[in-house]
DNA sequence: CATGAATGAGTCTTCATTCAT
DNA sequence: GATGAATGAAGACTCATTCAT
């Protein structure tokens, strides 16, 4: 629904136009109230109150709080996995090494872009469906990955749906950990050169080198 | 908190002995009702009510559904470090394959062994100041594994404290995925085995041979 | 009120004849809501939605639900009312037997000739000022009645007024639990003659015969 | 629920001395608001302010709204149902003309007896399933008075079952005319009588001289 | 100490109505 | 005139917490 609205809308009639400002208002004021006031009070009414509408407006786009809370998260995770996807896709055919790179640099880059996204929705992520979300985009994503193992140009891999499912569950964790904590730039700097090095001797690990 | 009450209780009068059921059966109950319920109908009453006890009673040992909640969650956390350090504890001196071994085993079994109560707690972590719980233990069990890998018997590690966190973080991606998935035995095994090679593979490159 | 707007609209120019066809058609989406989802659910969008206009229309129509949920009422009993009363004109001066038979007729013909709007309004009865309109039309066809029975050939009577309000009201019970229950069209015409029944003893002993 | 609540308490322990107070009250104050404001502005609210007590005590009985007036109505319908069967109960064996008397008589009476309810309960009928209730003691008091139907002593009914319901519908339409109009003693006797001779004028039709 | 009835602030959600376009 | 986005008051319902018994 509010992702069609998004999508497609070449034309903005003025009427529309109102509609979409509206939309993205909400969708900022979730994640701000959603930063500032944690899951459990971000209430409709104070989402509405933060976006400068009413709580009947909000309700004409999001049939309730939970889908409100989805669409957000959704958004989110649309981001990063397609980022990660065009990473991947400019990545064919390289060395095993270089994909590990890519896989950990660019899920980390995506995340770090928009820190306060990311650190506000983990709180979302354990209701409202929000695990199966992620799910499916992870699902999503180590599809994306596994097809990118296949065409490595040193190294064969068996079971590749194992393999990227492993390493895309492996680099989340220390991201978190990065996002949550406000870390220093430079332990930030480490840190990205130790979870690509985690990336990449698993993935030499479990794979043979082709001939 | 509930922590404080166990632990001020040495000598167990029979009054004493009653409080301790109490304790222990809202505990029980409070993870029975996240699990069926979920964090947002985990109300006290529901709470009270499946422990066979009154509200009432419930809020002479918690002092509000907060505490309980954290208590539930730092017992929880508490025992699957111990077990961990209990692990390293026995592995001190021995080669660092054998330590990524023991943290990634003994860390994925302490979680298994428990796995209703870990699947249900994820709710509670981005609230009620669980975040902050779990980075405490983290830290904690991070310390803990980083004494240990200094005592390597074939590798010298720099910066121990970050590897022994990223480590750390990274198994728990995986092993959370293997809790809520409902995988078969045969897959669980496979991802054990990945979860290790992801340790060791990692462990090896950060460090160097000691001579 | 819509009434009104009909009886002022004899010559149809092309643009009344639109605001006429719309009129009937929120009067016809009216009864369908309500038919659907009850008079709780039976708001202004949804009727406007379902009659294909916009709700600022409606408004142009009718000025707040509840005038418009008194005009479909009203219209209905209207008709009712007509029913009847062309009914009763066309016995003047017949047999009270035969009066009788006619006002249970034709009130119960009326009524089932639009069971649908007959079942779906009676929810607005209590409301609106529903039970007033009611109360206004049955005393008006209650008069009508009256008139008729004091031309019967064959009998007299006193308190015609109390006389045809009874019957009015004896006779809409049963119809209206035909009307509820769906009963079938043999049963249907049992309670048909049993109504009748119902009316023309009653009629015959609260008269007396006339030389 | 509340029914059980309420017919079950030979023992009031202090407790639940309270409680059956809190649910008369809330009884009692519904009819009230009913009566007061009518169906559409009878608000959980509005009942529990009247009652003196809190919503949350409402809820505490009631699963909500539509369930408190269900039992209001259910209240009222069974107490009219029992003077109704105390009173056939009373006339089996006697003549047709004793039994029909007795049927107008007794219900009409005990309508009367709280006219209050009796009005301000018709709102409720058209919705929350009053109407499934009502045609369920209906029923209950139709079957009650069929039964009597048969012992009469001087005549013999073919179809007692819908000579029953019949003469029920019948004459609760006029009874309701009496209850909503606020007529004289005078004229309500006057119509007392006239509702008897609906109903045992329409019995001596509908059934035959027994020998 | 246990009990569980009572409280009432705080949620989500709906809907009649208005008014800028 | 038509449209439908925006409004916000109001309602149903929940639940952490207290306290008289």
């Amino acid at each position: 629904m509010e992702t069609v609205l998004l999508a497609l809308s070449p034309r903005k009639t003025p009427i529309q136009a109102r509609s979409v400002a509206t939309v993205e208002a909400i969708q900022i004021a979730t994640i701000q109230v959603l930063t500032a006031e944690g899951l459990g009070r971000c209430t409709t009414t104070r989402v509405a109150e933060r976006a400068g509408v009413s709580v009947g407006s909000l309700y004409q786009y999001y049939p309730n709080r939970r889908c409100l809370l989805a669409a957000v998260l959704e958004r989110h995770l649309a981001l990063v996995a397609e980022a990660v996807e065009r990473a991947c896709a400019a990545t064919h055919g390289r060395t095993t090494r270089e994909m590990g790179r890519v896989i950990a640099g660019s899920y980390l880059d995506a995340k770090l872009h928009e820190v306060e996204t990311s650190t506000a929705l983990y709180s979302v992520l354990e209701e409202h469906g929000g695990a199966q979300l992620v799910k499916q985009f992870r699902t999503r994503m180590a599809r994306t990955i596994a097809r990118m193992l296949l065409t490595s140009s040193d190294r064969r891999f068996d079971e590749v749906e194992t393999v990227s499912e492993v390493v895309l569950s492996a680099i989340s964790g220390p991201i978190r950990a990065v996002l949550e904590k406000s870390v220093s730039p430079n332990l930030r700097r480490t840190i990205r050169e130790h979870v690509i090095l985690l990336a990449t001797s698993y993935l030499r690990e479990v794979s043979k080198k082709s001939t």
